[in-house]
DNA sequence: CGGGAAGGTAG
DNA sequence: GCTACCTTCCC
């Protein structure tokens, strides 16, 4: 499997030979993960340029993968992320603000609880050196043209050495260096350039390129730069344990971190509500509102009502709006969508939230609350003739049904939910007829089909946006 | 540390 | 000309 054919540079020639030996000494799962990632992309001679360059964890550092046959083969040493960096809001950085920006975070921090990215090396106590690398989110990694940068970084990678009982090593300081778009492709075709070296130069012998490869490099980076994501990075931890001499040169499979998101990227940043000019409306919906945001991007973005309980979704239904009505990123002006049920009696809460299309990200949510549309007289009047299941036992301090007044002292229902007699049969078809939503409710709403439509249907008013 | 804002640039 | 994005500047 790993033949010539399959490992024409010297990484692999490398990682294969240890791993040949490793089947022998070592179990056939690991084997088989080594192989997969280092040969399987081995095809056309740009993937194996970039797949080798911009993989090779430590050009011209001469490392070898662990050679177990010395250790319990049950137990091997491996190096496992105890704390995943944090996702979202960290700001990568480029290299004119400086570095001193503070680290990214480790997943579980908090507040006043802050912490850090670590790994722990398992079935080994010793000396070991401990590398951190920024790579890409493909499969498999390649190294990002981004960096680490921190107190214990150098040129990009992040090196510490540890030798305690616990063998975990934190990286309270993180950054990622944001290289600038118009660089990408130098930096990939310098990196390539030194992969191509690396492989020829048996030896002592240094071959130079001939126009032809030295072209066909140049594509490759081109290439690769148009399409390489600036906005993501992960982290890449790798081990190194001491040989025999006492050098690190014992390479344990590296382990990579969750993907982390550029916070000052536009299509991956934080979304925020940060302000909304009311925070009720009819259940009726399309009435106008106002939502000022954090950044958002007009074509991707939606505001999404809705309702959940501790299984899951109820409810969900979109504001009405178009990119023109995205005022310069920071602003949305839409209708409010229809309730799916508009001859609620009682104040209903819900949740606002905004949602991104591309990724479904979604904000914080705020409370908004629907009060029963203003009805006709006879309707009212009709309506009061025969209370039945849609008149859940009021639990607030609401007085009256018909007024507008009430809703300025509301108290939640949460009653209406006991029976689940008010869903609408027809509630999550008619969501999004024009495809505004794309995925579906993780919970389909239930009793749907057995559930009377308890209200009458007027025009619908658009419960999604109107677009796309 | 963490964030906003300014100024430049590309579509 | 305008918008949104990118990069740099700065509190």
């Amino acid at each position: 499997m790993c033949t010539k054919e399959t490992r024409p540079n010297k990484l692999r020639k490398q990682d294969c030979v240890s791993a040949r030996r490793l089947k022998r000494l070592t179990k056939e799962t690991r084997h088989n993960k080594l192989r997969k990632q280092d040969c399987v992309s081995a095809r056309r001679l740009t993937m194996d340029l970039i797949g080798c360059s911009l993989l090779d964890p430590d050009l011209g550092l001469g490392t070898q993968i662990m050679n177990f046959s010395e250790l319990p083969s049950t137990q091997e040493p491996n190096i496992t992320i105890i704390e995943q960096p944090r996702q979202r809001g960290f700001r990568f950085r480029y290299s004119c603000e400086g570095p001193t920006h503070g680290g990214i975070q480790g997943e579980s921090s908090e507040r006043n609880r802050k912490t850090h990215p670590a790994i722990k090396v398992f079935n080994y106590i010793g000396p070991a050196k401990i590398v951190v690398q920024c790579v890409t989110t493909d499969e498999p990694p390649l190294l990002h043209v981004h960096s680490v940068v921190g107190k214990q970084c150098t040129n990009g990678i992040c090196e510490v050495y540890i030798n305690s009982n616990d063998m975990i090593a934190s990286f309270p300081n993180l950054g990622i260096l944001h290289v600038p778009r118009r660089s990408v492709a130098e930096i990939l075709e310098e990196r390539l350039v030194q992969g191509w070296r690396k492989e020829n130069s048996e030896g002592s012998q240094l071959k130079e390129l001939t126009e032809e490869e030295r072209e066909h490099i140049h594509k490759a980076a081109q290439q690769r730069a148009k399409v390489i994501d600036l906005a993501v990075v992960r982290l890449m931890f790798t081990a190194y344990l001491p040989d025999n001499n006492g050098t690190f040169t014992l390479r344990l499979e590296p382990a990579l971190s969750g993907p982390i998101y550029d916070s000052k990227a536009p299509n991956t940043c934080d979304l925020k509500i940060v302000r909304m000019d009311r925070m009720s409306g009819s259940a009726a919906g399309g009435e106008e509102m106002y939502l000022l945001c954090d950044k958002v991007q007009k074509d991707d973005i939606q505001v999404r009502f809705y309702e959940q309980d501790e299984n899951g979704p109820l409810w969900e239904a979109f504001g009405k709006f178009g990119p023109a009505d995205v005022h310069r990123q920071y602003a949305i002006v839409f209708k409010t969508p229809k309730y799916y049920n508009n001859s609620i009696k009682n104040p209903v809460s819900v949740l606002v939230q905004l949602r991104r299309r591309s990724d479904g990200e979604t904000s914080d949510p705020k409370t908004f609350i629907y009060y029963p549309p203003k009805r006709d007289k006879e309707r009212v009047h009709q309506k009061r003739k025969k209370p039945s299941q849609d008149e859940p036992a009021q639990n607030g301090r609401q007085e009256s049904v018909n007024g507008r007044g009430f809703y300025w002292t509301y108290v939640p229902d949460f009653s209406r939910y006991e029976g689940r007699s008010q869903f609408p049969a027809h509630n999550a078809d008619s969501l999004c007829e024009t495809g505004a939503i794309s995925a579906p409710l993780k919970r389909p709403l239930e009793h749907r089909s057995e559930e009377k439509t308890i209200f009458n249907e007027e025009e619908d008013t658009g419960s999604c946006c109107a677009w796309h």
